[in-house]
DNA sequence: CTCAATGCAAATCATTTGCACACCC
DNA sequence: GGGTGTGCAAATGATTTGCATTGAG
């Protein structure tokens, strides 16, 4: 189980290797796709695989404006939908109406437990959710692309809350 | 696994009946909470009792409106919080922008295949997910108040497609 | 009667779209 | 150069809010 931390490899070389892989990702689905190597496309996927947590359009768009880098908003939703193709991101849901994001490409299938107290987002993977999904993929005879499990929980605070892990 | 059926005891009486206990429900949670059993919340309520599938706001609003009831959209929305918070009806947010909901009095503890296709909703209920949900609940000593879990399928079009079930 | 609920319309907020310009190919 | 991608601003669409009015308690 990780809590906001996907590149669990410690020190920055790892992540700039995961940068590099990640990019030429992009490169390959674009060249496949016949679209153009626009540098924001790049800049929005190295941001993306920057941050460790969830994130919404406006952080990545703030973000964007603190710096130099001029992005504008249309772009980042349309990259975006780019890199979810892609399958470089994740979309969330969570219930609210603003959808939340974050890299996929070096942390795939894991689910999420939402913490209601402080709304934080901790990541867990169980294989039995895989076992499930087979199950059913040949009892059905469904092909299932993918899925969504969040569980949303409290602490528990009528036993002696060991401050978790 | 039921599809889009949820009273699944046959007949009118047992319907009858499920509207009555829900119909109580809400009062005791009005009085509870010091709110007013108006007409409008006891409509919505029952319309939502008949509907076996899951709706949406413009739904339920046009349903109204074709009848002779009159109820304005921000009251569906504020009626719709309460009976949320009541426990009598589920939201989901399905990926989409626009909610979505279902009635959950009578039929707890499920979860969707949504078919890619054809936007087809699928519910089952699988005994593995409070297995891992327990699970964690004790390794964690957290309480898992409530969870949502979709698959996102295609029918498989590879195989000789039984007609499934 | 009083105050919470409703209805309506205007406001908000995330997301999408249209169009002119820029720049990747 | 040509056409796709970008930036901006306006459009959209779901949801929320403000306020006058209604009606439940």
């Amino acid at each position: 189980m990780t809590r906001h931390s996907n590149h669990s490899n410690p020190g920055f070389k790892a992540f700039e290797q995961e940068l590099e892989v990640v990019k030429n990702k992009l490169t390959e689905f674009l060249e496949e796709h016949n679209q153009r190597k626009t540098p924001e496309r790049y800049a929005i996927l190295e941001e993306i695989y920057k941050i460790d947590e969830h994130f919404d359009i406006d952080f990545l768009y703030k973000l964007f404006k603190q710096r130099q880098f001029q992005v504008s908003k249309a772009t980042i939703y349309n990259t975006l939908e780019l890199l979810l193709e892609a399958g470089l991101v994740r979309k969330h849901q969570f219930g609210k109406i603003q959808a939340f994001y974050e890299k996929s490409f070096f942390n795939k299938n894991h689910d999420h437990i939402i913490m209601l107290d402080d709304f934080q987002i901790i990541e867990f993977c169980d294989p039995r959710i895989e076992q499930i999904k087979n199950d059913f993929e040949t009892a059905m005879d469904i092909e299932i692309e993918s899925h969504t499990l969040y569980f949303y929980a409290r602490k528990n605070k009528s036993k002696k809350s060991s401050k978790n892990k």
